[in-house]
DNA sequence: GAGAATTTGTACGTATGTATG
DNA sequence: ACATACATACGTACAAATTCT
């Protein structure tokens, strides 16, 4: 089953899990390639997180080519030839 | 004495100190019944503070009942009835 | 009616302080 | 000492709604 929020008493890191569970609605396609991710705010109280946690994730998953996020609009899913093992 | 301005060493936050200054304006009826609220910039410029400050305590006011939003317009003063504390 | 200006709404970027394990 | 997490507060940019010229 895929968890649908965080676990704060799983040890795992709050931004690790939040991160995990972007990753595989972007796999599985529930966000789609170009559409904008959840704004951190409204992730920050769906999960109950503080801003920073989300931004943690954020930052992990751009790092990983996941998603890309431009000042005053949003954090989009990044087209599919900036995903990881694409090769 | 009633403060004028917010004062950045004092440890409550600035948004809540900004939230009193307004909230006792309205109770002395400096802020009449429905009259408009000075704008969030000059909020801002006025006290010297940013204004997700303003924003914050603007919201503190809502939520208390003190103040009506609306956008493109301005906050207003809320009419008597939607004051805390008037059962 | 068109266009500029004003005002609130949303969102991201950054820094600092505090608390906890 | 260090990593994690939350709270506050600064800034920037753009969108949306309204008002004014």
């Amino acid at each position: 089953m895929l968890s649908v929020t965080v676990d704060q008493l799983d040890p795992t890191p709050i931004y690790e899990q939040l991160a995990g569970i972007i990753r595989e609605k972007i796999k599985a396609g529930d966000l789609a390639e170009r559409q904008l991710v959840p704004s951190e705010s409204s992730l920050q109280q769906k999960h109950g997180i503080a801003r920073g946690s989300v931004r943690r994730a954020m930052e992990l998953l751009r790092e990983e080519g996941w998603v890309v996020t431009i000042q005053g609009r949003g954090t989009f899913v990044a087209p599919r030839e900036n995903w990881p093992g694409k090769p």
